[in-house]
DNA sequence: ACCGTTTGCCAACACTTGTTGACTAGAATC
DNA sequence: GATTCTAGTCAACAAGTGTTGGCAAACGGT
């Protein structure tokens, strides 16, 4: 059962091959046997080495925001340091597009963005308002700002977003997040 | 072929069943027998009345955002306006729901989604404006913070905006649309 | 009352899905 | 060098999918 290194490659290539396949395609038209084929593995070697489809999915949907430490920044420039940070960290990563793609239509993946959304979002924005009871609300409104972003860019590709240079969407956003994160509610 | 009024009630119980479905599950998900089902119908019939589960689908996701003309409108409420309008329309229509769950898996939908965008959104800032070039750019920052709000509100369904009034998600994402309609970039 | 059309039901097809088990080859351990 | 465990292959299963055609019953027009 405790599997060795020599198949390291293997299970490497084919989480490899599931992240992108989630991410292109979503939980339900990532079939086993196209990741499986991706990573040039026999698609039982998926049900070996990850149990099942599902427990491939959380494996692959695994993702962290990273968020930095805002308590520290001036306070007028957390809006601006969380644009910033949540774009360069879409960029790159994988984890958000393989959420996002699944969740609208699977309970497990949206439960696991609610996890991330309270557990990482709403703790940091807390700690930077010293305000825990508005927090919960600041980070919802962050969150959909963010989301909505992260969806219109990465996921239903509107062209104008996608057209713009990651700077340009920073500025725009930035003093949304910032009002949402210290403004007065209206 | 031409169908008569004796089918009407069959035709119209299907087409109901299959927004509640495709608004729940999603395309994947919403299988023709169970929309069957809940139309009391047998599957074949969905077939013979609509051709196939994707004209079936095409049907169901016919969607209007229906925007009223904010050129009338003093200058500084359009963003209040125009974050009341779709709120109000997205509540008691499941149009939107159909389309946003679909529409990060599918490529038809998605394009439907860019479709409504670039013909309902963009025309319309374009007139409020009297900027045409700039309103691709201004539409598509609306979009992001009006389905980030639907995307969080009613599919992830995060608890805090879930439990937000209508008038308070109005009150704060009004500023936003606001600024992205006629403020200046960043 | 007849006849053509439409409605609805039933069973089945062809296909894809996740998942399982048996079997072979090869490395590791003693 | 014999044995034990692991990596990988192959074929198959059971369930569920969209879709199709055949056939009985009910309706509408004449």
């Amino acid at each position: 059962m405790p599997f060795t290194d020599r198949s390291l490659p293997a299970r490497a290539a084919i989480l490899g091959a599931a992240r992108a396949r989630f991410a292109a395609d979503g939980y339900d038209r990532a079939t086993v046997r196209a990741i499986a084929a991706d990573a040039g593995v026999d698609p039982s070697m998926v049900m070996r080495y990850f149990g099942s489809k599902r427990q491939l999915f959380a494996r692959a949907a695994e993702f962290d925001l990273r968020l930095p430490d805002l308590t520290g920044a001036p306070p007028g420039h957390a809006g601006h340091l969380l644009a910033a940070h949540l774009l360069d960290r879409w960029e790159g990563d994988d984890g958000l597009r393989i959420l996002l793609r699944t969740a609208t239509t699977d309970e497990d993946a949206a439960e696991r963005m609610r996890s991330i959304f309270a557990r990482q979002l709403v703790p940091h924005i807390a700690a930077l308002t010293g305000d825990p009871a508005t927090a919960p609300a600041r980070a919802g409104l962050v969150a959909t700002q963010a989301l909505g972003t992260a969806l219109c860019r990465y996921v239903l590709r509107l062209p104008p977003i996608v057209a713009m240079a990651p700077d340009e969407i920073v500025g725009w956003i930035a003093p949304t997040l910032q009002r949402y994160l210290t403004g007065a509610g209206g």
